[in-house]
DNA sequence: TAACCCATTTTGGTATGACAATACAGGATA
DNA sequence: TATCCTGTATTGTCATACCAAAATGGGTTA
């Protein structure tokens, strides 16, 4: 009884806002349409517009819209980057912890050594070459240690690409926006970029030879390497 | 300049936030401890309740807090889990949409390869106990579709747990969370349970040969095997 | 005709005051 | 001493008002 009396003590915004999940959901809002304002959803619903604002806000903050202040609120149906987003401040603060980078950088190993197996194996004729295009361009930009970053991640984010999943996409995003920062106070030298672009070339020329084992153990010791730079980095601070 | 404007053009309550997430990320606010009540926030600051509110709500939609109606929030140190739980309701808005579940899907598959490989490499004594264990209890269940299903995530959970991440455990719920709803309408019989228990032995016997790519094409076959179950029962609908 | 400019309206952001429902603490009472 | 009750604090909701920015529409101008 109490428990359920609890339940039902709920915020009257959740009705609007679970309303409106329902129509983003069913397409009745598709993307791009326009919210209601806040004052029709008063009227609409009939609820003040402190519940109607507060319902907005949630939806803004679960990402279903885009409400920039001024702008009318816009649906958006949600993706995999959309998600990501969402969750974005909360890493960022977990992020903070100790240890916490390690987690997750553990993890974005261990899901590069799948997808280094996976392009071992079933790797295109264009996912090679596209492989082979990052690889070139990596090495151009040794000496330039702001612009190798870039093309390093773009080296690893073809990895992310050849099975074609939006996820993985949305995935490769999330790991250099948040694990970026942590390499930032990383000094950069062209001698680091120069073992990079070999490691990278170590796994590229195994995924050629279709060998996923050698792939694998080239892709961990780089990224372990990677590990202990940041590592030191730390150490320093 | 419009740009920059534009970006000052904030609502006040994201100061608020910052300010908060500040003093949570720094200690200041102990994880148990009550934030200020909405009128106190208003002196301390000088601002509107409105904008109090709206920073408190945000928090919470944050997972920084626990807001219950009539309670002082409570700081609350967010965890890989609470980011779990940010997403969860945009992740199964997005679940809805068609081909998302797949993809999902997809990146367990090849995060379970990687934990297949992890254990059949590096797996100790206990971590080989605690599978014999769950697959006795698979076994046992073998009948009851029900206590099976359980008993099936839980062989899976303990994939999850040797290589001690917390960011492990936390996915673990969350593909189980997210996607055990789609497996719902799909026939639950003792021959499939059956099956899913032999395929679970013969990766369990992989690992303990050591055998790493015997353990994931065990692993692939059986997750593969599961998907075209529920790709069957979508059919059907 | 087409592009531009300006005043009006709309809209979100904020402030303020009020009331109901609930949680909590401390005093009154058996 | 234990229990009940009541006052207070707190959140949830409502109503209203004002402001600044953005959208809008109409008229003007090249």
């Amino acid at each position: 009884m109490t428990k359920d009396a609890v339940k039902q003590r709920k915020r009257s915004a959740d009705k609007l806002i679970a309303s409106f999940e329902g129509m983003i959901r069913d397409g009745v809002l598709a993307e791009g349409d326009a919210l209601p304002s806040e004052r029709e959803i008063v009227q609409e619903y009939g609820v003040s517009r402190t519940v109607a604002r507060e319902a907005v806000l949630a939806l803004s903050s679960k990402g279903l819209i885009e409400a920039r202040p001024g702008f009318r609120p816009i649906v958006k149906q949600p993706g995999f980057d959309t998600a990501i987003t969402v969750v974005s401040s909360v890493v960022e603060q977990i992020l903070q912890q100790p240890g916490a980078v390690r987690s997750l950088f553990e993890i974005r190993i261990m899901m590069e050594a799948s997808l280094v197996r996976t392009a071992a194996e079933d790797a295109s004729r264009e996912d090679i070459a596209a492989l082979k295009e990052a690889l070139a361009q990596n090495e151009e930009e040794i000496e330039n240690s702001e612009a190798f970053y870039v093309t390093d991640m773009a080296f690893h984010g073809i990895l992310y690409q050849i099975p074609d999943n939006p996820l993985l996409l949305a995935l490769h995003k999330a790991y250099t926006d948040w694990l970026s920062p942590q390499w930032s106070n990383m000094p950069r030298l062209p001698k680091r970029n120069q073992a990079n672009f070999e490691a990278h070339n170590r796994i590229f020329e195994a995924i050629l030879m279709r060998d996923a084992d050698e792939a694998e153990r080239h892709l961990r010791a780089h990224l372990a390497s990677a590990w202990d730079q940041v590592r030191a980095t730390f150490k320093e601070l």
